[in-house]
RNA sequence: GGAGGCGUCGCCUAGUCCGGUCUAUGGCGCCCGCCUGCUAAGCGGGUUUGGGGUUUAUCCCCCAUCGCGAGUUCAAAUCUCGCCGCCUCCGCCA
């Protein structure tokens, strides 16, 4: 959400750089529903000021015996009309806020135009992808015939777009956690968290998938509980310091939590249909940057450095991108998507995408810090994934996959999952 | 799920029975100043948060804010109802 008397204010060009994403800012609208706003509230506060004198006057000349009744009468009308004055002033806070909250965060003037990944700036690339004397197959393939992953039965329990993964590919999916979690709390300072995987509104409205996003939301109902299953740890995390002033010494704040993540991919059908690049629950380790407002820049850079530490880690090609104004997410002024090389798909494809949301969460979400002079002001949040274990496991199978159907692990993987290859049976070693 | 207790300005706390003098008491902490070789102590002052108006480096004025919301009343920290959270005990449970 942004302070509407900044988006209005002409230096900062809202107009222009909201066009740039594709959305039209009524800032005629706008400055009505804020002036009627603000003059509904002048007017019920000083009707309240009146009432308050005369109250005072009542209690005074009941208490000399003098007669209350045409003072008493006057702060009955006054009552009614402060009530007016309330429901309009109500109103048009309402309108004005309904307003606000779906207006997409304002991209920075340093993106490329467009609006899909193929604006993308191209940033730099790591690694070379793999060359293959036969034709590779794709991580579906490979886990069904290693048995190591079972789409028909998931389909069997849930649905279409669910995973099952079997013996060595159960242990790869966790030893992939452990390794992400190890190498961002041990070598990228972040802190650990475990966190619910059911919110409330609140949260989802903290960070920006309410109220615009409720279809792509699981939501969940029990009793007079209303929850939601939480598409990223993002929510958790970003939402822990909700209405919270936080010290300035405690800045920046790097959280990491590995979490299972929900999403109905609502207007996605017929896209990814195949595997574990887009499925309605999968596992992801977060990573959450709490910073001062003037750093997120900077942030940025870190937190996508440390989600390519990991592909680099693994071995694995990647590049990352620049997203086009139009294609950044509605919270962010910035998003580096980091792509993985999939040999099954002969492409790059996304494995993280990390956002500077700049104060467009805090201000939501209501987090604060103190300035040097004492003064309290919004902070900024980022996020990024590092990363998905489903993607990772798809990159890892098809990137290290043989001529005789055997799967070579990354070495780093192998004191996580105890061993370093999958053969063509399922077995390992 | 049952019974009881509690929720006040960063922390602790007075006030709630019996509505107006609450512009919420006091202590701790913190900030500013005085005093003093320095520090501590002492003395004086300040210190909830949010919104609006006015002005815009200031200041000033107004409104709201005693867990949240509704109600009664001219007037609510105080009375009534609902909700939330925490604590203790019982039941159930991984």
């Amino acid at each position: 959400m942004h302070d509407p008397r900044a988006l209005l204010d002409p230096g900062n060009e809202a107009v222009r750089r909201l066009a740039r994403r594709g959305y039209t800012l009524d800032s005629a609208a706008l400055e009505e529903l804020l002036s009627s706003r603000n003059s509904g509230i002048k007017t019920a506060d000083d009707l309240r000021a009146e009432s308050k004198k005369l109250a005072g006057e009542v209690g005074k000349t009941a208490k000399a015996g003098g007669d209350v009744t045409a003072l008493k009468e006057r702060a009955r009308e006054l009552k009614d009309e402060i009530k007016q004055a309330e429901e309009r002033a109500e109103a048009a806070s309402a309108d004005l806020r309904d307003l606000m909250l779906n207006i997409p965060n304002l991209p920075l003037d340093t993106l490329p135009d467009g609006f899909s990944d193929e604006d993308a700036t191209e940033v730099r690339r790591w690694g070379t992808p793999p060359q293959f004397d036969f034709t590779p197959r794709d991580h579906v393939e490979l886990g069904e015939r290693t048995g190591i992953l079972d789409f028909a039965r998931a389909t069997k329990l849930s649905g279409p777009r669910f995973r099952v993964a079997r013996g060595a590919g159960a242990a790869l999916e966790r030893g992939l956690a452990s390794f992400f979690l190890d190498l961002h709390t041990r070598e990228h300072g972040y802190t650990e968290f475990s966190v619910p995987h059911l919110v409330m509104p609140s949260a989802l409205l903290g960070t920006g998938q309410l109220p615009k996003f409720e279809e792509d939301l699981f939501r969940t109902a029990a009793g007079t509980r209303d929850l939601y299953l939480i598409p990223t740890a993002e929510v958790p995390l970003t939402n822990l310091h909700a209405d919270e002033i936080v010290e300035p010494g405690d800045l920046p704040l790097a959280y990491t939590a590995w979490t299972p993540c929900f999403r109905s991919e609502a207007g996605s059908y017929g896209r990814d249909t195949r595997g574990l690049i887009r499925l309605h629950e999968f596992e992801k380790v977060e990573m959450v940057r709490i910073v001062a407002a003037d750093s997120s820049q900077n942030e940025l850079e870190k937190l996508v450095g440390h989600a390519e530490a990991v592909l680099q880690k693994l071995g694995l090609a990647h590049r990352t991108i620049l997203l086009a104004a139009g294609d950044t997410g509605f919270g962010a002024q910035m998003t580096y998507d980091v792509e993985v090389w999939l040999p099954g798909q002969d492409t790059y494809r996304e494995i993280s995408s990390c956002s500077d949301c700049g104060q467009f969460q805090a201000r939501r979400a209501n987090i604060r810090t103190r300035t040097d002079e004492g003064k309290r002001e919004f902070v900024a949040t980022l996020n990024g994934s590092g990363l998905p274990i489903g993607r990772t496991m798809a990159a890892v199978l098809e990137n290290g996959q043989q001529a005789d159907g055997s799967i070579v692990l990354p070495e780093v993987l192998t004191r996580y999952t105890g061993f370093s290859t999958i053969h063509a049976d399922g077995k390992t070693d």
